[in-house]
DNA sequence: CCACTTTGGGATAGCGCTATCCTATCGACT
DNA sequence: AGTCGATAGGATAGCGCTATCCCAAAGTGG
């Protein structure tokens, strides 16, 4: 016996011992191997309905649930949802997490939220972060981001639907999209604006993000249209959008441009705030001066006058994305890659 | 040669391959065991500060990132932290989320979002789903919980911070919090009314979640202190808080009792809204009636008149909590398991 | 009637880490 | 010197699944 230093047969017992109630546990209990228990639990393959049936009672008795981690990663998949939204501080995009959370969940996944803040290279560290967690999934806002993102997305391989906006033109490397079309809102409300008999129409904006700026291009456009645009109608700030700002940028505009018969601000938050500024100053609106706003926010509706705003889809786009990259992460093809929710003009008495 | 069916020696390459660069990569590299580069990566156990400077360098070239799911299924601890809020639709539960979760991104974490909608059952839910995960920590919302919850809470083992609410009294079971003293804050602002020479001060609620029970407490005890409390000034509706439901709440207030001289709303839309709907109906503020908010959400300071309202610490109380929760995960034992984050009288002119 | 595909189940090697156990080395203390 | 306890690194068994391969049995067609 030269090799008298191997004798040892049993491995020695670790002391880890989870007790969790494991696949393996499933199988044992149910006289099957931990792979049926596997096909039969995910309805993966062909799988005998009876036993599909019998490994179905026994988990529900043994009050098995599946471990996440090791799923994810054996499968090299999680049962998670990124989620990319520029700030929590607008409402807009608060709605649009709720509602696809909501729509997720219901699907079996898990959303883990990521809050860019208007941020090229946060938003890439971000998607960097989350794509470790093999993400089943991605939601993005907007169809702008730099080539590391937009080159970290490709070649992820994960589905990804971009929220709020749709592309230009309808090119065929499109990508999956729930929106719509921003510059035809920004162009539809300066339309009913100078149906109004309005004539000297200014924009005002903040935070100035590329939806932002698409609705400043429908404006410009209409006002061409009608042959009454002036560059020095345009106000903008790139500052965070917030009642307060509206309420400076109103009186930005009274001072710089009296005889102006109209503004559209490019959210509801600046019109409100714009609207008690009036109020304030004793402005008159309609009378003196017609305000629209954008997105339709809650309070819009209770304001003095109440504001004519653009109504926004947003927890209709927040569920319709999530469904459909439901559908993508089911390995299916949505009917259409890009989906047009539209937008209404809701006419309340500021105009 | 009998046993001829058992010459495969090699165990044949299966097609898996993820590409990634894992862990033994490093340890190859670096010319040491995957132990010691965990170790090293990780800053447990003692390591030689030269090896350990090694490995950070090979790791970095290589560009070596660890596997979350690996991670979570060898440890049985994740980097989730699981964060219960009742609402999106609430300023004030955003707000925390907002500030928790990049307080937890800083630390490493990231954040799983779980919303209750007021619901216990749904609560326990979604509790369940997310221990799952096997959170690094929880972080929940109020001190009440049905006895499911808590009991799942309590068995994980996993650390967890309440927010927004303080136990009533020290006990030594007491369980971590950071928040403020809803009571109190009730109190303060009814007295502070009381002060400016109101006496018949009513108190507008909705939503009637714990916190909200507590103001109104609150608020009864100082009326009872100066003697002039009546039951019938309470206005307590459970519907959730909205601007439209504080003007209806405003209406039905001056209506049942019109000459009550203050108004405390629990909540600053409600406020809001009657606001508004004071301006719409010319009743003057602060000159007949005195309105009063609570938590001072964006806007209040933009109204006509800029209201009055007790400002709460809500950012401050998820960076904080979260920054607690954080030490308690490393292990640490806060200073102390409650922390009281206080409250502020905001004076506006509407009181 | 036999080669030839399905069809449905089993066996088992990882996925990429961490936790545990082991061992070698070095002082410190009898 | 010899014994001990630290200290620091290595080896390796899982964690709980899924994916892949394998194989028996049951159809299928010429």
């Amino acid at each position: 016996m030269p090799n008298a230093s191997e004798p040892s047969p049993k491995p020695l017992k670790r002391h880890r011992a989870t007790g969790r109630v494991t696949l393996s546990d499933v199988a044992r209990a149910a006289g099957v191997s931990p792979s049926t228990v596997s096909r039969a639990l995910r309805g993966e393959r062909a799988v005998d309905p009876a036993l599909i049936e019998r490994v179905q009672a026994v988990s529900d008795k043994l009050g098995y649930v599946p471990d996440p981690a090791a799923r994810a990663l054996a499968s090299q998949r999680s049962n998670h949802v990124a989620i990319l939204i520029p700030l929590l501080s607008n409402a807009l995009f608060v709605d649009l997490l709720d509602a696809a959370q909501k729509t997720l969940r219901a699907g079996g996944y898990q959303t883990l939220m990521g809050v860019t803040h208007y941020d090229a290279s946060e938003e890439e560290q971000l998607l960097r972060e989350q794509l470790l967690h093999r993400p089943a999934g991605l939601l993005v806002t907007g169809l702008d981001h730099n080539p590391a993102t937009r080159k970290l997305m490709a070649s992820s391989q994960v589905p990804c639907v971009h929220l709020m906006d749709l592309p230009a033109a309808d090119r065929d490397d499109a990508p999956y999209c729930v929106g719509f079309r921003q510059t035809d809102a920004g162009a539809a409300m300066t339309r009913h604006l100078l149906q109004t008999g309005r004539k000297r129409i200014a924009f005002a904006a903040a935070q100035l993000d590329p939806r932002v700026m698409q609705r400043l291009y429908g404006w410009r456009t209409a006002l061409q249209e009608a042959g009454v645009y002036e560059p020095t109608l345009e106000f903008l700030n790139p500052a965070p959008s917030s009642l307060a700002l509206g309420g400076v940028l109103f009186e930005q505009i009274m001072q710089q441009r009296p005889a102006v018969d109209a503004i559209f601000f490019c959210n509801d938050d600046l019109a409100q705030g714009a609207l008690m500024a009036a109020l304030r100053l004793g402005v008159s609106v309609p009378g003196q001066v017609a305000m629209a706003g954008f997105n339709d926010l809650t309070g819009s509706d209770q304001m003095l006058p109440p504001l004519t705003t653009v109504r926004t889809p947003r927890a209709h786009i927040g569920q319709a994305a999530a469904q459909m990259l439901l559908s993508l992460m089911r390995g299916e093809q949505p009917e259409a890659p890009q989906l047009d929710l539209g937008f209404e003009i809701v006419q309340r008495q500021s105009c």
